[in-house]
DNA sequence: ACCCATGTTCGACATCCGTCGAACAACCTC
DNA sequence: GAGGTTGTTCGACGGATGTCGAACATGGGT
């Protein structure tokens, strides 16, 4: 049948920032595995998911973005079998101004 | 017997916040209740604990109290049977400037 | 067509977390 | 000192969360 279309690509979750609570948002960046792949998108474009590797197995590595692409952090692109990460840096700047750069330059290591 | 002192204030456990992970001050404000005390105090001097009734029983009030106060955020004074408890806003601003600020700045209800 | 690489999803498990009532502790007032 | 006020601590309980391996899905390469 034709009216198939080219799709299979399913619909990420990515909610609308305005309908995520704060809470929500700091309970995403509240979490070192977390915080580690957000700091490493902060510096520059996208990224594979398999770019990430902190020490969790992939299970834990997918939930994790998962985490965060539901808290409204992040957006995913699919190509192929890999998916590219990349952080709403100015959506986040927008609705939370200052908070991410603050985020960010508090120390790697506490 | 006069070596008794004057005491009784138990040493409240107060910790220096360079000691304090990052995550654990994001912990700390990723609930809807502190997140409402932290307002409150935000609000400028010195409340008692009663002050905040946020429709949770007192031994809550009391553990997210706690939280605060272990994740570096406030600072608390004995006084009688009272506790006053105070933002800690300047050490805040020097460890991570602008993160208070940006969370207090988001809308409350999201 | 087969295999491999990349990710997601599914239990399962242990731990943490928010919540409460009840008991306790300290202090103030009468 | 008896009683009331203020707040903490102690289980207990249910729900969320981080972690993993294994199974699955999808797409690329040879």
């Amino acid at each position: 049948m034709s009216n198939m279309g080219y799709a299979g690509h399913m619909e990420l979750h990515e909610p609308e920032l305005r309908d995520v609570p704060v809470t929500a948002v700091l309970a995403a960046l509240a979490d070192d595995v977390r915080l580690q792949i957000v700091r490493a998108l902060a510096e520059g474009g996208e990224y594979a998911c398999g770019t990430f590797e902190f020490g969790v197995s992939k299970a834990t590595r997918s939930h994790h973005l998962k985490v965060l692409r539901e808290a409204g952090l992040t957006r995913t692109r699919v190509a192929g079998t890999s998916r590219y990460v990349r952080l709403r840096r100015e959506e986040l700047q927008r609705l939370y101004p200052g908070l991410l750069d603050a985020v960010l330059a508090a120390p790697a290591r506490a």
